[in-house]
DNA sequence: AAGATGACGTGCT
DNA sequence: GAGCACGCCATCT
């Protein structure tokens, strides 16, 4: 098994979000191994490699909004995305709870590979 | 080298 | 709810 380095855990974690689902940053943090440290994701996805397409527009914050400055271009992207997914979103605000993930933690965490 | 920045979160007013 | 203050810490100036 290899070694995962934080970030491609992190990457490991966005990789698994399905269609349809959203997960914050804190908790994509946490199932990575590495709580309390939510900005972390934030620099993970900007340094993603295109290569893998990851869909990090299903990480938001943990307020059910999307983080980028509002209208901005890659702000504009990420809600498109969403929608493409089949979630609802206004002015950058999922609009229902229920499309928020919830894995089950302990069941997901012994699967991960690290 | 040192200070500012940021795709965050939590707690408190 | 809306601000604001902190804690966080790799990157960027």
């Amino acid at each position: 098994m290899t070694k995962l380095t934080p970030m491609e855990r992190i990457w490991f974690i966005v990789n698994l979000i399905p269609k349809g689902a959203v997960l914050p940053y804190g908790t994509v943090a946490d199932l990575a191994g590495l709580p309390g440290r939510a900005r972390y994701v934030s620099r993970a996805l900007k340094l993603a490699p295109q290569s893998l397409a990851l869909p990090w527009h299903r990480v938001i914050n943990s307020q059910g909004k999307i983080s980028f400055t509002n209208n901005s271009e890659p702000f504009r992207i990420q809600q498109q995305l969403l929608r493409l997914d089949g979630i609802e979103v206004n002015a950058g605000k999922i609009s229902l709870s229920q499309y928020k993930w919830q894995p089950d933690i302990a069941t997901l965490v012994m699967t991960l590979p690290f």
